[in-house]
DNA sequence: TGATTTTGTTGACATTTATCAACAGCTAAG
DNA sequence: CTTAGCTGTTGATAAATGTCAACAAAATCA
């Protein structure tokens, strides 16, 4: 069990984004509890409904779909400091075609769909915050489906080397592969080009 | 010149998606200025500041991103009802990596970014819808991500076929091609090949 | 620690998709 | 009507990427 050992970070992040006052961070803050997670842990199932949005305080959510024959592909990462779930199935509260899972060991709060409604109405500045975090998740959705449609692999891939150097490090290859869109082969190529 | 003719379709819109008074319809709808626009106009230029956010009232508005041998690549389409604009330029608004044209003839209406900001203090409950808005553009986003990187462009162009088949008829197939992300000769062997 | 599973690399080959070129059909303009 | 441009199709070929298999290295767990 990886227990979250402080809960800093989201505090932190808080009064970078926002100009909450501590009072109300304080509000923000109790909302979100401590989960402890295992090693690899699933914390949405595909077919379930994604009931917790997550802020990760140390290390990685990956979200990921499967396909027919069990391949899986990495929508998202959610990395510490961001917060994230299987989004489509949180907003709607219905069934998620997407599961959600602690790469390695990670340290996460959550919030429950039910509790982010009661905390707009504590605190309603919080409202137009959220606004904001969906904003920057569209926006670099928007720029995840460029580098898409606009890039070939070896692009990709030096561009997310730019971009997220520290991904390279930290994250397994096949959960880059996964991201990039390419097989983990392709990736291993990749580098050793490169 | 193809000058709009009507303005209901924003206004029926906006009764199906909120709970916005009648009076306060009005005032949204007053907000966007009917833009006529020539075939094919470009209504944001890569390198511009996308300063208005356009509501389709007919046709189709194509957002691309141009590479460094100009291949042209589509972002996104909006089609009749929805509205969109080169997004991570207007909410930043900062120069925009993207351009904005109309597919053959459209018509548009268009609020500016200012504007928008004055509509959030007259019709406050108008930032809540928006921010609906901005969530369902987010999940199509991921949906488009989804497509990209777990399915083959045969997969894909069955899926957008099923999706959307009225774009099929409506759009010309190169345009339906770079948003799929791949060729005209691609998509052309693969309506042949069935 | 040692055993076992996971992760990463490399090679051979198959498949997918892009590129380049030619051409047919249609449309718009003079 | 005729020409020029645009759109879509098809073929030949090349390039990119995936698949399958074998193996090496590293991490995890009992």
């Amino acid at each position: 069990m990886t227990k979250p050992t402080t809960i800093s970070v989201l505090a932190e992040t808080l009064r970078k984004q926002s100009s909450l006052s501590e009072k109300k961070i304080a509000k923000v803050v109790a909302a979100y509890k401590p989960f402890p997670t295992k090693h690899n842990q699933v914390l949405v199932r595909k077919g379930d409904i994604a009931k917790y949005l997550y802020f990760v305080e140390k290390g990685y959510l990956r979200v990921f779909v499967t396909d027919a024959s069990g391949n899986q592909f990495t929508r998202f990462l959610i990395e510490g400091g961001m917060e994230g779930t299987a989004f489509p199935s949180f907003i709607s509260q219905k069934i998620s075609s997407a599961s959600v899972q602690c790469v390695g060991k990670a340290e996460v709060l959550r919030i429950s769909y039910d509790e982010l409604q009661k905390l707009y109405q504590a605190v309603p500045e919080f409202e137009r915050l959220y606004r904001k975090v969906i904003e920057m998740a569209y926006v670099s959705s928007i720029h995840r489906i460029e580098t898409l449609i606009s890039m070939n692999s070896r692009e990709r891939y030096l561009q997310l080397l730019k971009e997220k150097p520290k991904w390279f490090q930290q994250l397994p290859a096949n959960v880059i592969a996964e991201y990039l869109g390419i097989t983990k082969e392709t990736l291993s190529r990749l580098k050793s080009a490169k």
